[in-house]
DNA sequence: ATCTATTCATAACA
DNA sequence: TTGTTATGAATAGAT
């Protein structure tokens, strides 16, 4: 409902709707232009995970070819048809270069082959570096949080649900005072609780085996608010 | 402003305004699509005239080349003789699927695409960017300690020659005191120590900026040190 | 080409 | 993924 502005859509999930429905949008377009004006189209897409999607009226590679005899007709003369084996060498070519450029990014951001840089560059990378850890600290917290959600109000489900069972089995042997106690203990029907304190413990705190945040364990109050505590550490 | 039939329009004035309105519509739609997605794609476009239009984000030929790799894989293995536009266009493929992977490892270096990652691999991707930082830091550390000595040496040197300078003209004119003393001060003998004093800190000081890599800067020790320490800044 | 009345596409949300 | 809806965008028809 929103405008947009036109830049790059950040977000992936959002980026792969917006991707289905706008290439659905553009698709139909061109079939009605090619119907309303006897048009003949041809559209060629890839994705930014490099899958290919096309729409043509005919053949795309019909519309392909009658696309190189009219450009090919312009540039004719200095080259003879540059064929098809030449197309894709060069096209390897380009990947192999740019390959080589992202391998190169990649070691440095992977702390390797510093030396060749300069004092200034360094600074540079490590802003960067640091731009990326910080969206990736934020992202995992996030995470965090909104597990920790989902467990405590499971928690408290589970809790109420086992307070509904306690009351009712002290109410159908309200003479017997131990039946009610001991079915406490009986993993048959309140482990979901127990597995809440000793389980869900142990997600969060692995995810902090960096041994940063492995700090204030005392669980002096509740053991919910105790693993929030922990989860949000933000280092 | 009434909703039209999609068929093809016979008014032949009508249907080239609709053709070069919507061609404009539909060329504007696949920029847009193509910013907003990271996408790369071509529209080819024949009229009913026969004319030629395109739209490419890159260029037309690169994407037909592109699209010609794509579809042939799908039609390899019924040809038997694996010839070199085959082993070329395997190698394109190759190196393709390899850059996709290392543009993805990269968005993820740069906290981008973040929401497709589980906390546990978010986790190990924290830890790796954390080793790279450190070792940013590390060398850049390093490499700035020896600008520092570098300079030191530099600095110590210049003093000893200003000295010895001072001397010879304190023999000179030794009648006269305040000559001497003059010379300091002079822009032809005395400049490099000035000038490493001024000029260098206002750089140094812009390069720590971030905060983090400003630790033992404790100016202790004598002016000269204090001084190359910020000289050595970068850039 | 310019101008609206409409239809259409789609961003955000569920 | 699919559907819904409030909005902004595209455009048919007229000038």
């Amino acid at each position: 409902m929103n405008k947009i502005r036109i830049e790059k859509i950040e977000n992936l999930p959002a980026r792969q709707v917006t991707f289905s429905k706008r290439r659905k949008g553009l698709f139909k377009k061109a079939g009605e232009l090619s119907v309303l004006c006897d048009a003949e189209v041809a559209v060629i897409l890839f994705s930014s995970t490099d899958k290919l999607y096309e729409f043509s009226t005919s053949s795309t590679v019909d519309v392909i070819a009658r696309f190189k005899l009219c450009t090919e007709d312009v540039e004719e003369g200095d080259q003879q048809s540059p064929n098809e084996l030449q197309l894709v060498t060069d096209e390897c070519m380009r990947l192999n270069m740019e390959l080589a450029e992202k391998n190169h990014k990649l070691r440095h951001m992977e702390g390797q082959d510093l030396e060749e840089l300069k004092i200034d560059e360094l600074q540079r990378l490590e802003n960067m570096i640091e731009g990326g850890l910080s969206r990736v600290l934020q992202t995992k917290d996030q995470r965090i949080m909104s597990q920790i959600l989902a467990l405590e109000t499971k928690g408290a489900e589970l809790t109420e649900a086992n307070n509904l069972l306690r009351q009712r089995l002290g109410t159908l042997s309200n003479g017997d005072g131990n039946k009610a106690s001991g079915v406490l203990s009986d993993p048959g029907i309140s482990t979901d609780e127990e597995d809440m304190r000793s389980g869900s413990c142990t997600i969060a705190t692995s995810c902090f085996s960096t041994g940063s945040s492995s700090s204030s364990m005392d669980d002096s109050s509740s053991e919910y608010t105790l693993s929030l505590k922990l989860g949000l550490l933000p280092r």
